[in-house]
DNA sequence: CAGAGTCCATACGCATCCGTATAGTTTACG
DNA sequence: CGTAAACTATACGGATGCGTATGGACTCTG
């Protein structure tokens, strides 16, 4: 017991942990390590370098970060209710140990001082706005300019920590401002 | 010429720009010390240490991270026409070198790893709440939930960089939008 | 000019991290 | 069982950061 082998997926969700914990300066090779109660043996192993390990994780993310909202949103009917959805997972305090959701907050903040992160969230970024054109167009909103005050009022919140999981959730009452706009018929 | 003395605040100032450009890893003596063309013996006269040094950014900014807000709205007179400036401003992409506007984002970044700074954004996040209930409440807008929505879009906004001096300004038009609902008669 | 106080440069010991090398251990499987 | 592959531990040299110590330089005042 107590001595499992480690791939190189447990090594970056040890890291996503990390990095909510204690930010980007835990994502180092032996900090790491010790951490997981190994050693950089096992690190250089699995990945070629630091910058190597990095892109491995943004990979990961960059994967699972759209889809998975597409994913969750995808069996309500209703495209006013998607809406009404969006801001419900959007708000809630993240329970999983998914690389998603536990570090949304600090992967923005690495994004920050890291090019390679700051493309990714970037792409990220653009194409949860693209979708969300979609789910607004859907439900009669002209996504323009919609759609950015939608994700920046979801980020902000996150920032401020604020509001999760309180009532009234300023992100669901934007969302039903919007939708008592004239132009959004039921 | 060419060997000015330096003062603590010009290492302060250097140390919001570096943090700016290069997020909290800049925030060191010797790199900073190298940035200002000088020395570490430089820093530590004028700080006890890095912590000091950080403690002392944190003061500076908490000083003015309210106040200039404050001071930059009271010469209008009109409680709507207030939060429309509002919304200008805090959209404006930050021209002067001031600690503040400069690095609001990298603060806020820093914030998650570094307890003192968590500390002091929550208390800046908090007067900056208060003084919009009131901003609100003169323009007659229940403050709750409006005045965290407002600042929330604010904060997302400035973190995806977009719609800076773009228009339609999605912050200005929430702005409206929360002008024009039936509680907030002109 | 003298001396005190202010400010800066350099060197030192200690610690941490990087990436490599190398040897040891565990697992898969013929 | 035995060998090869997969995986891990440890040690090393080089780089960088911390905080201290110490000597030098500049400035203000009498």
């Amino acid at each position: 017991m107590s001595k499992p082998r480690l791939s190189p997926d447990d090594w970056i969700f040890a890291g996503f942990n990390a990095l909510a914990e204690h930010g980007p300066s835990a994502l180092k090779a032996e900090v790491l390590a010790r951490r997981l109660g190994s050693s950089k043996g096992s690190f250089y192993w699995h990945f070629p370098d630091v910058p190597g390990f990095h892109r491995a994780m943004m990979e990961l993310w960059e994967q699972r970060a759209v889809t998975d909202i597409i994913d969750a949103l995808a069996p309500v009917p209703n495209p006013r209710d998607r809406l009404r959805e969006l801001a419900k997972i959007a708000q809630e305090t993240p329970t999983e140990l998914d690389p998603n959701q536990a570090s949304e907050g600090a992967i923005r903040a690495w994004a920050r001082a890291a090019p390679l992160v700051r493309h990714t969230v970037d792409r990220v970024d653009a194409r949860r706005l693209a979708y969300l054109d979609t789910l607004l167009i859907e439900a009669k909103v002209p996504p323009t300019p919609y759609s950015q005050m939608i994700y920046a009022t979801l980020i902000g919140l996150d920032d401020l920590q604020i509001s999760q999981n309180q009532s009234p959730n300023p992100l669901c009452h934007l969302i039903e401002l919007i939708l008592a706009q004239p132009f959004a018929q039921a």
